[in-house]
DNA sequence: TCGGGAAGTTACCACGGGTAAGAAAGAGAC
DNA sequence: GTCTCTTTCTTACCCGTGGTAACTTCCCGA
């Protein structure tokens, strides 16, 4: 809302708009953090600067809108997760330090979260899926080349990634709306489970 | 729609309606299998016979009538693990029947699922975390006292019941969604994960 | 100088959740 | 038996949101 109240329709003077998709996107993130995750398309085209069919023609759809801010998102986790490990190897006290840092991540993008996982009903499987299969697919990846190192049946890799992801956010989930959950001590926990299993006994990494 | 068409305002002959609460959320699951998980109030009011006023009276909003399903779809849920479990202990084999139970009922619910976890926008996170809750809670308590007697620290409960909960939904809607995976077999592997871990030698239950 | 395409804006539509206002039926009072 | 008041339901509406059509202006090239 920078622009003069009063307009003339039409294309206006100065050349073409200088608002790149990037910029939409950034404007929806602003939006988001501000006004919280029911975020709707008039909000971002006006704190980008523009009308509504500019975002249609950058971006797309409500649910494209989603979908790249999902891809924004789990980048960022992924970001998180390699500083987080550090070159570390593969042992029960990083993954702790790998969960940790996307349940942090989420809590720092807390709306940001819910607006990408909570779409419409429309589109609601998509647009979980999404956010989860940016993180499945890596993940995927690694479960299949590691178990094939150590001998072990890799077939597993596609469950045990969709069952880790699912953990992950819904613990993210929890994390967010419970104020006695500490992302420290969940993750310790999470990583527990993952790495003894519910019978295994517990010793020493 | 069984109703004439054309109604004149005001109360109809006859004496109290007679559609009780679950009789629209019978006619609400009605819509769903039948049209998908995107139902109208007003799809829903119609099936049932009345019109959308009613609804809020027996029922109360969207995210009530959601709340209310999740409840009936956890049942069910709660239903079909307890028949698959029959008795048995706690093993890993139990608790791939357990998964598979649980997987195969929301196969079953398909858009019954996609409704009840795909809420709007504004109460997302509430409209998973319902159905997450009617789940977590006894998973937790079984935890609690399962740890409690074997000796172990029993404050992993709420985030392994989450971290369950939350692998279950996931590996839910990608079984929903994908035509190659098996609830047999996924079930099957994420026992595994569960009960050895990610690192857990394999050995016989 | 003058089209014609490019680029945006306004205005609109459809639809869904939710509610207010009003109309008929029924119960009770006299 | 009639009159009024309450109950119970329907119609009709409001509002916000996603998505698009139509139209208006600018600018570039002939």
């Amino acid at each position: 809302m920078t622009r003069p109240l009063t307009r003339r329709p039409g294309r206006p003077p100065g050349g073409q708009l200088d608002v790149s998709r990037d910029a939409v996107l950034d404007a929806a993130e602003r939006v988001i953090a501000r006004d919280g995750a029911n975020a709707s398309i008039d909000a971002i085209a006006a704190e980008a600067g523009v009308t509504k069919p500019i975002v249609y023609d950058r971006v797309g759809s409500r649910a494209d809108v989603a979908t790249a801010l999902a891809e924004r998102l789990s980048e960022r986790m992924a970001v998180a997760a390699r500083a987080a490990l550090d070159g570390r190897g593969f042992t029960r006290s990083s993954l702790a330090s790998f969960i940790e840092a996307n349940l942090r991540t989420v809590v720092d993008h807390r709306d940001l979260f819910l607006y990408v996982t909570g779409g419409t009903t429309d589109q609601t499987s998509l647009g979980r899926l999404v956010l989860a299969e940016q993180s499945t697919a890596p993940l995927s990846l690694a479960l299949v080349s590691w178990r094939k190192r150590v001998g072990l049946d890799p077939s597993v890799a596609d469950s045990w990634a969709y069952g880790m992801v699912g953990m992950l956010q819904m613990a993210s989930l929890w994390v967010i709306g419970s104020t006695s959950a500490d992302p420290r001590v969940v993750a310790d926990q999470l990583a527990e489970l993952l790495w003894f299993g519910l019978v295994g006994e517990r010793r020493p990494d």
